[in-house]
DNA sequence: CTAGCTTCTGTTGTATACAAGAAGGCGAGG
DNA sequence: CCTCGCCTTCTTGTATACAACAGAAGCTAG
């Protein structure tokens, strides 16, 4: 789920993670320019591994490059979040119901010690330890489902949703985070009874009232411009 | 939907499209070998657009590139076609349920000639024109859908399963092709009474009974090899 | 005859040089 | 002061040269 080829491959394979990285993380903002020499500077190789990177993350939806303009950071627009909450909502429903089929497995052993340590962090109001929890918590469905096919498009998905950030925001609107735990405890019951649908609709629902928290938070403030440490 | 960057951009735009056209009409065969310089001499280019082709055509899923021993096409295997209907479905049924919350649009108009061309094949048994036909038929509900994301990942996911050969394969089952224009006909009623849901779900079993179908129709003969015109 | 090593060929990976175009600055003219 | 046009500069796009490695063929020794 972390990386797409083999590991270490090559000086290509360790550009594009670390850029992909760098661009999720908030490194590089919005609209900020990837220069191919500069790059190239940083990363202490030539333009050729660069160029097919920055290819590469394009494909991906992360980066925008403009012919013989320059290559920026893709910044979604607001229908494009839109556009991204509705697929994300089936395939993580997809996942869900996956998952339930399946029975006892690994992943449902992690989500269940998850879904502890998220309602510590809800007990204690702690937003900052709550959310890669429910971070984690969407992973382990979509990891839970053994569909690889599935984990590349969802990556793709995250990653151009720059999720983390999102989520965190939306975490913050008083409520919110008792009512996403149980909305996750919903879905964790019916995997473990095995209702598949019953899972698939529990997920949906989740993703949904987490659409729509994020839209509400987000509301004035169009998914901020330049970076911002 | 075709075309994934603007037109005539460049060579590489070019040759990217002529190869991913040329792998899913059966050109190049699973397995096949291609190699950077007999594409370049073929496309009059370098190998640099020729390889930075194949990189994007690698993130698509088309091609697996194996490092220092050459780029080839990829045929998905048995587990990954399930995995990839699993997706469609999903993706599928949420463009039925987009399109038909909108209402009368372009394609819901062209839908409704589709049908009527599906028809005349049908009652001619016709499967050389019926299967254009169904491929023209998913395409116009996902189109409808107005979700740029969601074409995308779509266009992927039909690519990778070389969609159309699979979907000519499996009408040629008796009586699958009458029992999928009824299917095609349920999903398009319910767009028009704006039934979103179930719209979906009639898309969604439609695209189940489709996967049926094909997974039945390649049992023995598991997506054969090499090159075959 | 066979096992193991060597070499050799073919492939991709990387670096670099050059070409073509876009964007912004700068000056001349109104 | 504003506007138009040129021109400079910076960017990416393409071609090519070289390096590194995989894989197979062939050779040698036992």
């Amino acid at each position: 789920m972390t990386r797409t080829a083999d590991p270490a491959q090559g000086p290509r394979t360790r550009v594009v993670d670390e850029l992909r990285e760098a661009i999720i993380r908030g490194r590089y903002g919005p609209g900020d320019s990837l220069s191919e020499v500069v790059l190239a500077e940083i990363h202490g190789v030539s333009r050729t591994p660069i160029r097919e990177a920055l290819k590469q993350l394009q494909v991906e939806g992360l980066v925008e490059v403009r012919s013989r303009v320059g290559t920026f950071v893709r910044r979604p627009s607001r229908r494009e979040v839109v556009e991204l909450f509705q697929i994300k909502e089936m395939l993580e429903g997809l996942g869900a119901r996956l998952l339930a089929l399946r029975g006892e497995v690994a992943e449902t052993a992690l989500l269940r010690e998850n879904l502890l340590r998220s309602a510590h962090a809800a007990r204690d109001r702690d937003v900052e330890a709550y959310s890669p929890s429910v971070h984690e918590f969407h992973d382990l469905i979509v990891r839970g489902a053994d569909n690889t096919r599935l984990a590349h498009h969802y990556r793709q998905l995250t990653n151009q949703l720059a999720y983390p950030r999102l989520v965190t925001a939306s975490l913050r609107r008083p409520g919110r985070l008792e009512a996403s735990l149980g909305e996750q405890r919903a879905v964790f019951d019916r995997v473990v009874e095995k209702d598949g649908f019953g899972a698939e609709w529990a997920m949906r629902d989740h993703v949904r009232a987490l659409e729509r928290e994020v839209m509400m938070a987000t509301a004035a403030d169009p998914l901020r411009d330049r970076r911002d440490p």
